[in-house]
DNA sequence: ACTATAAGTAACTAATTGGTTACTTTCCAG
DNA sequence: CTGGAAAGTAACCAATTAGTTACTTATAGT
């Protein structure tokens, strides 16, 4: 018999349920091939998580805080105008694809009113992140880098689910333009393409400005 | 006892069953609650659809052609240029609106490989409404309403994820940014952003332009 | 080395679920 | 008006599932 680690044990469980979960939903997810895929007992499940909504919960908060993290040190880099949109969007681009299970998890979230998510207190850090790129947006536009008729908000929303809806819909979407667009170069694509959209939004101007310039100096 | 209408039945049945694969997916959905609410005999769902995956795969196809006859009537218009992204996200917002069903229907697939929906042939109506649209912006950029260094499929693409996500990520979103997404001020708000942010890609230009306008002026 | 405690196991239970069987009731064509 | 087919019913079955119980085994502090 192996030798014994809870600990070892305790990050099995939870690796093993994160797949499961991401799989098939909390309703979905079966805790005996949870407990199979953790070469453990059921028995240690409910030991270490109390039931299988705990169990959950734990790794609802365990995957979130994966994009915190790449969220604080996306803060820290400063970024303003143009690169802090190309940042924004590449972070969340190699997060995304680099964590099927968050994408999975979220979605399933959605499907149930969020109501895991809801109890998640820290998710907090989160809405401190939305404010963030909001008031960067802001600052921004006062700066004159962006246009003066922007909407911060709208914009923040737009980009992060533009990037969401690329992996959530991967499925759907591949069947729709009959081609695999998780494919390297489908996303390579896709990235510099969100971006273009976000910048014209927010620098770009109508051409009728272009000709009014011209009228000034006529 | 109520008259026999095998029809009026038939159709009890399968609003039931969309309403309760929308809610709970395919594998969450019970064929006896369905049978509930359809106040018949589960026995019947078996003789009018086989089994669950054949009532499935009814439901997802009328879900589904709701959906293409918004798009059928939609490319009858012959909009260009801007209106022709004003309409199409015009309509896709007022469809995914009216039409929760569909949203979740297709994020269950999503999450299940869009196994169901691959097997549903006539979705091929649908590949070719992404083809109109993406021919539709080509003419647009060769007529130089647009301008000529778009991206056609890449701009369809962003249309109709950004709609969807909207609805379909409601629950994660509103907790995100602190207030309902779905209300009717908020989705008014959020469809004409989508516009001014598809039409500024698709249409204007960067603010260099304008000083080379003025450069050729000089 | 010893023992209290934590880690782990196997077998079980009660409830649920998709699907079936054996049956009765309604309808309508001849 | 009647007999056969279609519509509908109730009770059941086998498989699955979250969670439990009663038990054994390893470990660490003294």
């Amino acid at each position: 018999m192996a030798k014994r680690d809870p600990e070892r044990s305790r990050q099995n469980i939870l690796s093993a349920a994160e797949e499961e979960f991401s799989e098939k939903g909390f309703f979905g997810a079966r805790v005996d091939e949870i407990a199979a895929k953790a070469q453990i007992n059921k028995r240690m499940i409910y030991a270490y998580f109390t039931d299988k909504e705990g169990l959950y919960k734990q790794v609802l908060a365990q995957v979130y805080g994966r994009l915190e993290e790449v969220e604080r040190t996306l803060i820290q880099q400063q970024y303003t105008g143009k690169e802090l949109v190309a940042a924004l969007i590449g972070a969340y681009f190699d997060f995304l694809k680099s964590n099927p299970t968050f994408v999975n998890i979220l979605m399933w979230e959605n499907l149930n009113q969020a109501q895991y998510l809801r109890e998640l207190e820290n998710s907090r850090i989160e809405r401190d992140t939305i404010r963030y790129f909001v008031n960067a947006l802001e600052d921004g536009r006062a700066a004159g880098i962006f246009r003066p008729d922007i909407d911060p908000k709208q914009t923040v929303l737009s980009m992060i689910t533009i990037c969401f809806a690329n992996f959530s819909n991967q499925h759907t979407l591949s069947k729709l333009f009959s081609q695999d667009l998780t494919s390297e170069d489908n996303i390579k694509q896709r990235k510099q393409h969100t971006v273009n959209i976000m910048v014209a939004y927010l620098c770009n101007y109508p051409k009728e400005e272009i000709n009014n310039a011209k009228h000034h100096l006529e």
